[in-house]
RNA sequence: GCACCCGUGGCUCAGUUGGUUAGAGCGCAUGCUUGACAUGCAUGAGGUCGGAGGUUCGAGUCCUCCCGGGUGCACCA
């Protein structure tokens, strides 16, 4: 064996553990009939960017869950993959291409469709790179993820379910097209989500104006209505004024008109009605009258839709100017920034006479997030998903919203903690229509290509088209015609009436012809823009199992597998035994899967040409690949169906696509996806009742946006089957300010680099620490000085609107002035005092200078313990020289052994317990405590002395340690499966034949000779190790009960020799004043009282008489007393015993009041005054005992 | 405005359905250089559980109000 480091290097564990775990396919997960199956799909990071802090607590948690399964015997599946995250994602690739090279996605090319490809190209570079180090983050943490299976929201995979899904609620009538106001970002030239929109407060004016009222003919009547705007150019686009129905200052107006002052009348109407609109118009605010402009204000909006009759003017461009509605009465606006237009017009407004008055004010102002520039609200046709009930064109009623609701109701889905099942409810049961469409190019295409229909002479060309193309199957193809202001869709179109002023849109099944190629140049046009992001991971947990696809399993992913070997991997037996033995030589190459009749194989090792040269090297593979390909047809020729290779690293090289590398059998029966039914919750599998846990593990923030979304559509696509059975919400991390960590702040922490730091374990054993139901935690963090490795704390610093972390010891100014040198940390500590960059949001660092990085001393805890097990082990192994595998009986054990075994059986229990209620903090502070104060702190301890003493005492402490280390290790595994796989390995090493702990016998039943310690081998690697299954016949309260009361006497001996500085080396006598029976068993342990703290058991018994000069204890049951002439001070020794009598005292007052209540013992149960009264007898012994000493002493 | 969460020793957090003397880690103090571990060992100090009422034999825990901090959703002529 090799040597065992005095420090544990968690750098060595991680290189070397991973790739193993990963090479022999232990992350993977198939479907297994004898098993049942855990699911968990994780949250899906946006390839926006790298991890944080919050995707390292949730990747611990399911990672945590997923390990602990597997080990449990379940076929645990742990999903992975990435969201595209469609704004987010071209937002952050449209800004440094404008910074960076001053183009807009316009430039791109010479059309939009081919502008759009170059953009789409580009987001998809940026996506490779982040994905890449996405996923590269996660398995440094160790998540034990099935990495073949790696989908992304724009795979083809999840593109076919995108289209299935889309298809079927189009054609179920559940998707519409409407109205809707969405932000518009006038820099952009793109709407943008509330979510993405933030509020600042900007200085501002509040115009009061007023409108002359007219008669009928048009003719002001004297009088006017005053009313009060913050954006005077939407003048350009009112359409009403509106005051409150009971407003006895306006009642009279009702029904009449204004006159707008400068309004074209050649473009609009220049008289707008006075209207009455209670949720519009208050009383109390402003003059009580508002104006109304449906296309640039929401509630103006609400209003026209109660009121239609009045009408909508959309005034702005995309960009923010004026449209044509700016051509008004002695002025052209047209094609000028709304903001320029709002001064014209209230100069204009002024000039007429209808100025009234100005004020500042402060107004909140919608910002894009993006973009940082105001947003305009602007309204414009969107597709919407109907959310409340709906009855479909076949007459069945739907209710997508509320059947996510019952799911939960019914308890098909549990929230953990549960109160989140509100926020939830409450969302869904507003049944708000989702608006799904969005201006963007980054995403998955709206699948509806669309004409308009003019007159009656093109609605009969359209009719004609459609009605003879031989692409028009009503099961693939639906087509909606939408009738002038209608919004919901029709019933089943069929072709018949085609009126003016309609819209014909066409939706394809995903299994459809190609329409794109049918209808284009038919005057069809594809919608231009995309789905919201959320519709695409909506469908993840079905989507991703290969859904819609019941043929065949969904394709999988081989990327740096590295070398395999054949069997490890887990392939259909089918698909094994048609390999031929040439091909599978030295194991390199394994069949992939079929497909059109054409076998699919994979080469990982090594490839020999036919002159023995080694193919495989990277260098050479390319330029080789012809000749493999090949050499491999050529090798199978004699085989009926074509053979084609390709290789894991490489696929594409070989003209296969990922969708190529399907698991699918060339015999019909077994042509079925199996991973679906498998691992989606299922009460059946194959017939057979099938066990699947699943849960959800995700923050809160997104309960509304996701989870609620995947849970009706996956009721919607999976026959009322739930996606999860269980959703986890785990807290959320912030900074020492209490602030959410955010790289815009300066304060987000990168997991590699704590990792670096401290350790993969070290960091997750921390961070499910805090993973409690209470929530957020504060995790305040530093920056640590590049040269010295000194913590500089941080500090807040406000700027502007926002409010960013910085380092406390600071060089330079904030904002950086022009052309001055940019703020640098100064380390604090006096034998350094260098500078270094530190990571910042205000400005990039530059790539050669040395970076402080930000790193938090919380993580020290994880990286101790680490540590602090390591020794444990380290200290186990270097004492097992000559273990011998054997059994163990009963009345072999000693005290600590039994005590030991007790509290590892409790612990063991208590540990399954939390993490089925995922509170992985409780479960985490169990394992620590059991290791840490009981099996280091007292257990070790006690047994040094058999692991130095006679051959038959060493064996069976050897094998009592061996077996409790060999559990702790298992349990552990989940946690910090790093250093665990590394002790497994070397346990395997010195004693592959252990003791797990199994059996029935209780260990207190003294009569019993069986064995209750049965030796036997252990699994290869820990992660497939057998999860502890001890028997909760161990525990024995009264057994641990006894051993606390011998801690309890080693603790306050142990306090005796603090308090009289007696020196470590040094022995005392101790004397022991208790009943006949706990004497017997003091002395029984009497050995430990030397070993444990040097104190040589004299005396003990009911008639022990104490001392003179001697320092005494007293602990209810048992006083004891040390003598110690000559070092005791007695007036010293006095004060402390009057201290000690005075808190016996208070408590015994506080105890006996209780007794003396007579409701008290009347009402409380009956354990608790038992309870109450032992206390009582106890505090009394230990007063009387005191007094005694006390006058001994005085 | 509505909803939810939080306020416990200097710091970060536990505290199960109310029930004997409220716990831990870090930090602090004192003492430990020989074999598992100073990323350690031992001992100790430090809390009237944000405030005020109430329910109860009994409240850190339940109810009401208030104060302070956070989050989500709505609204803001």
């Amino acid at each position: 064996m090799s040597e065992i480091p005095k420090l544990y290097d968690p750098q060595e564990a991680q290189a070397k553990w991973f790739p193993y775990w990963e090479q022999r396919g232990d992350f993977n997960a198939d479907p297994d009939p004898a098993k049942p199956s855990h699911t968990i799909m994780i949250p899906l990071p946006n390839v926006t960017g790298a991890l944080h802090m919050g995707h390292a607590l949730n990747g611990t948690c399911q990672d945590l869950i997923t390990r602990w399964r597997r080990m449990q015997g379940y076929e645990a599946l742990w999903m992975p993959g990435t969201d595209h995250a469609g704004i987010a994602t071209q937002a952050v690739v449209e800004r440094r291409m404008l910074e960076e090279e001053g183009l807009t996605r316009h430039d791109l090319g010479k059309t939009t469709e081919e502008a759009r490809k170059v953009l789409v190209n580009r987001i998809e570079r940026w996506k490779d790179v982040y994905e890449k180090r996405i996923i590269s983050q996660q398995k440094k943490l160790g998540a034990s993820c099935d990495w073949r299976r790696v989908r992304f929201t724009l795979d083809e995979v999840c593109a076919k379910a995108v289209r299935r899904t889309f298809f079927k609620m189009f054609s179920d009538g559940l998707i519409f097209r409407g109205k809707r106001l969405v932000n518009w970002d006038v820099h952009l030239q793109t709407a943008v989500a509330d979510d993405e929109v933030f509020e600042e407060d900007t200085a501002g004016h509040f115009w009061t104006f007023n409108y002359p009222v007219v008669d009928e003919a048009g003719n002001p009547t004297g009088e006017a209505i005053r009313f009060s705007t913050t954006r005077p150019e939407t003048m350009l686009g009112d359409t009403a004024v509106c005051v409150h129905p009971t407003d006895e200052r306006y009642t009279h107006l009702v029904g009449k008109h204004v006159k707008l002052p400068f309004a074209n009348p050649e473009t609009r109407d220049v008289n707008i009605p006075i209207i009455a609109d209670a949720l519009l118009a208050d009383k109390e605010k402003g003059t009580g009258a508002v104006k109304v402009t449906p296309a640039h204000d929401p509630n103006d909006y609400a209003c026209y839709m109660r009121n239609p009759e009045i009408g909508v003017i959309n005034i702005l461009n995309a960009d923010g100017t004026i449209n044509e509605y700016g051509r008004v009465d002695g002025a052209d606006w047209q094609g000028i920034d709304r903001l320029e237009v709002r001064q014209h017009i209230i100069q204009r407004m002024t000039e007429l006479g209808h100025f009234e008055s100005v004020e500042d004010r402060v107004i909140p102002l919608k910002h894009s997030d993006r973009s940082k520039t105001p947003v305009e609200p602007f309204l414009s046709d969107q597709w919407f998903v109907k959310m409340g009930p709906h009855t479909k064109p076949d007459g069945e009623h739907v209710d997508l919203a509320q059947s996510a609701m019952d799911a939960v109701e019914k308890n098909d889905i549990r929230f953990y903690p549960s109160r989140y099942a509100k926020t939830y409810t409450d969302w869904l049961s507003e049944k708000r229509d989702w608006c799904i469409s969005r201006q963007l190019w980054w995403g998955h295409r709206i699948p509806i290509w669309s004409t308009a229909v003019r007159d009656v002479s093109d609605g009969e060309i359209v009719k004609k088209q459609i009605e003879s193309r031989n692409w028009f199957n009503p099961d693939k193809v639906y087509v909606w015609i939408q009738a002038d202001g209608k919004a919901a869709p029709s019933t089943k179109a069929k072709v018949t009436t085609m009126t003016p002023n309609t819209f014909v849109h066409i939706c394809v099944d995903d299994n459809g012809l190609n329409l794109e190629q049918s209808v284009t140049g038919e005057g069809f046009v594809q919608d231009p823009d995309v789905l919201d992001t959320w519709f695409s991971s909506a469908l993840w947990p079905h989507a991703t199992l290969g859904w819609p696809d019941t043929e065949h399993n969904p394709p999988m992913m081989l990327q740096d597998v590295g070398p395999f070997k054949l069997d490890s991997l887990s392939i259909p037996k089918w698909l094994f035994d048609l390999v031929p033995e040439s091909i599978a030589r030295e194991n390199t190459i394994f069949p992939i899967g079929v497909k059109d009749q054409k076998l699919l194989i994979a080469c990982a090792e090594k490839i020999e040409g036919s002159d023995g040269s080694d193919l495989t090297a990277a260098a050479e593979l390319e330029a080789k690949l012809e000749f493999i390909l090949e050499r491999k047809i050529e090798l199978l020729t004699s085989d009926p169906n074509e053979i084609t290779v390709c290789i894991d690293r490489n696929v594409e090289k070989f003209g296969a696509t990922q969708t190529d590398l399907e698991f699918s059998s060339p015999l019909g029966d077994i042509a079925r996806n199996e991973v679906l039914p498998y691992f989606y919750p299922h009460d059946t599998y194959q017939g057979q009742p099938h066990d699947n846990k699943s849960v959800l593990i995700t923050s809160r923030d997104i309960i509304t946006l996701w989870v609620a979304r995947m849970v009706l559509t996956g009721l919607y696509n999976m026959d009322g089957k739930v996606p999860f059975r269980h959703v986890h919400v785990h807290p959320k991390i912030l900074d020492g300010f209490g602030q959410t960590m955010s790289k815009s702040k300066g304060n987000g922490v990168d997991p590699v680099d704590l990792i670096h730091k401290y350790g993969a374990d070290a960091i997750r054993f921390t961070i499910s620490s805090f993973a409690g139901e209470t929530q957020d935690v504060r995790l305040p963090i530093s920056y640590e000085c590049p040269h010295c490795e000194e913590m500089v704390p941080p500090k807040q610093y406000k700027l502007d609107n926002a409010t960013v972390v910085v380092p406390s010891t600071l060089k330079g100014e904030f904002p950086v002035p022009q052309g001055a040198p940019k703020p640098v940390l100064v380390c604090p500590n006096k034998k350094c005092k260098q500078e270094s960059q530190f990571t910042t949001p205000l400005y990039d660092p530059d790539p050669d200078a040395p970076l402080a990085k930000m790193v938090s001393e919380r993580f020290e805890y994880g990286r101790n313990f680490c540590n602090k097990f390591w020794n444990a082990a380290r200290f186990a192994m270097l004492n097992l020289e000559g273990y011998t595998p054997d059994e163990v009986t009963a009345d072999q054990l000693q005290l600590e052994d039994q005590w030991i075994l007790s509290r590892l059986s409790t612990v063991a229990h208590q540990i399954d317990e939390y993490l089925g209620r995922y509170q992985f903090d409780a479960a985490t502070r169990a394992i620590r405590d059991f290791t840490w104060n009981e099996f280091c702190d007292w257990y070790l301890e006690m047994i040094k002395p058999r692991l130095r003493g006679e051959i038959e005492e060493r064996a069976i402490a050897q094998r009592v340690l061996l077996a409790v280390l060999d559990s702790l290790v298992r349990l552990l595994q989940p946690f910090t499966p790093f250093i665990c796989e590394e002790l497994w390995s070397r346990l395997n090493e010195i004693a592959p034949e252990r003791a797990l702990p199994i059996g029935p016998n209780r260990l207190n039943d003294e009569s019993s000779r069986c064995s209750i310690l049965v030796s036997r081998s252990c699994a290869d690697a820990c992660i497939n190790a057998e999860w502890p299954a001890l028997p909760a016949t161990w525990q024995d309260t009264a057994l641990e009960q006894r051993f606390s009361r011998l801690q309890e006497t080693i603790v306050a001996i142990r306090n005796v020799r603090a308090i009289y500085n007696i020196p470590p080396g040094t022995s005392v006598k101790l004397l022991m004043r208790a009943t006949p029976e706990v004497a017997t068993d003091m002395q029984s342990v009497a050995s430990q009282f030397d070993n444990l703290t040097k104190a040589v058991l004299e005396a003990a018994g009911a008639d022990v008489e104490r001392p003179a000069g001697s320092a005494s204890f007293s602990l209810g049951e048992t006083d004891g007393y040390i003598p110690l002439e000559g070092l005791i001070n007695t007036a010293e020794e006095l004060e402390r015993q009057k201290k000690k009598l005075a808190e016996v005292e208070k408590h015994l007052k506080g105890t006996q009041a209780k007794l003396n209540n007579e409701k008290f013992v009347s009402s409380a149960p009956e354990e608790v005054v038992n309870g109450v009264k032992e206390s009582l007898a106890n505090l009394e012994s230990q007063r009387a005992s005191i007094q005694e000493i006390i006058d001994d002493l005085s």
